[in-house]
This record gives C-alpha cells, sequence and structure tokens, in this order.
DNA sequence: TCAGCGATTAACT
DNA sequence: GTTAATCGCTGAA
C-alpha cells in the first residue's frame, strides 16, 4: 500500500528515516517498473543542520523543491555524475530530507542490473545513492515530483526490521559540517552491508 | 557568463 | 582501510 501524505509530513526527520527501513521504493520509466526495499538512509535536518543544502534558510532554485509540503522527491546531481535521491518530509518551509542510500531489488531485478551495467547481482550491487538512482532509472530532472504520482512511489509491503538488526552511525561523506557530521542521523540493517 | 565544487564511486593495498 | 578521478550543474555577477 502506497504511503500517504501524513506519513511524510511528520516533524520528526530522523524518526522517519528510521521508519523507512524496509518500506519499497518503485520507480515506473519506459512502462517498465523497479523497486528496491530501503535497507539504509540519512536524516537531512532542516537550517539548523551545517550537513543540509538548506542550512541557515539557504532557498535557491535548487533546494526550494526541499522548503514544499512533505511527500516529494528532491533529487540533485552530486561530483556532476551521480543524482541523488531524497525524500523531503515535514510541512511547507521546513526543510527536511531523507537521502536513500541502500535498496535491495524487490521487483524488476534484471532491469536494475542492465541499468547498472551490471550481469550478476551480488549484494552490493545497489549499495550507495549514486547507485540507488542508477538502477531505479532516476536523474536530477525528477526533482520536484510527487511521490503520489505514477513516476515514484513509495509502499509499504509490510517489511520491517527489530530494532537489534538496525545500525545508527553519524552520516556520510558530510565532514565538512562540523559538529553536526557527528549526529547519529543514518540507519542501516546491519546484515544486509 | 563561468569558476568552483561536491550527501560518490571504483579501484587500489 | 586508502586514494584518485571526474564533469556538468549551481549560484553569484
Amino acid at each position: 500500500m502506497k504511503l500517504k501524505s501524513d506519513f511524510y509530513c511528520g516533524d520528526d526527520v530522523v524518526a522517519i528515516a528510521q521508519l523507512l527501513l524496509g518500506k519499497v521504493v518503485f520507480t515506473c520509466k519506459n512502462n517498465l517498473i523497479t523497486a528496491g526495499i530501503i535497507t539504509e538512509t540519512e536524516a537531512y535536518n532542516g537550517i539548523t543542520d551545517r550537513a543540509s543544502h538548506a542550512f541557515g534558510g539557504k532557498r535557491t532554485s535548487r533546494t526550494s523543491v526541499m522548503y514544499q509540503q512533505g511527500g516529494v522527491a528532491y533529487i540533485y546531481l552530486c561530483y556532476g555524475v551521480h543524482s541523488l535521491l531524497n525524500v523531503v518530509t515535514n510541512v511547507e518551509n521546513i526543510p527536511h530530507a531523507v537521502l536513500i542510500r541502500s535498496v535491495l531489488p524487490f521487483e524488476g531485478e534484471e532491469t536494475m542490473l542492465q541499468r547498472r551495467k551490471q550481469i550478476i547481482y551480488t549484494k552490493k550491487s545497489f549499495h550507495g545513492p549514486g547507485k540507488v538512482s542508477q538502477a531505479l532509472g532516476i536523474d536530477y530532472s525528477l526533482t520536484g515530483t510527487s511521490l503520489f504520482g505514477n513516476k515514484i512511489w513509495i509502499e509499504d509491503k509490510g517489511i520491517s526490521f527489530r530494532p537489534e538488526q538496525i545500525k545508527v552511525t553519524p552520516r556520510i561523506g558530510v565532514d565538512y559540517a562540523g559538529s553536526d557530521a557527528l549526529l547519529p542521523y543514518r540507519f542501516l540493517i546491519d546484515e544486509f552491508h
């Protein structure tokens, strides 16, 4: 069942990041459906978070997507090469987002591997935010896409994890964020990594 | 218009 | 665990 607006509009982005573990991201591109079970997320906690693009209330053409009401995709290009997929949360004007870092194949595994130019699935095939977007056929032009439409959406398939399966760590690649780089905002399912 | 830069990846030891 | 490659968008002028 597709996640509803109230899931995305909560005000605790860190809690939502944890709740997204086990949910399933779907995309439909060229009539091909692909989907992955989320096994790793990071929270980006609005204007007080130095690691967030919206730190200090920064609002530009790129970051304005994060200020929309929860339930849209914020996708941006990193290193000129990688499209990174985020889920926008909270209400309008609060720029919270959750980065999807890893998935397990759920539907359309062959298509996902083809997009990654791989023949054989390994557990690392879709570990890393750039790989997730590539496998699901997502690129930065889809930023701002509603998660209630037919291009990208997230479903609850009843998959959940016990608290002891969930590992909490600081976020990756945000050393420039000073003390905020140490915040325990990354969640992952240890047995899949 | 254009210099700067990055929420990474792949390929190493 | 480490390090180098990389390139087109972003944002300010």
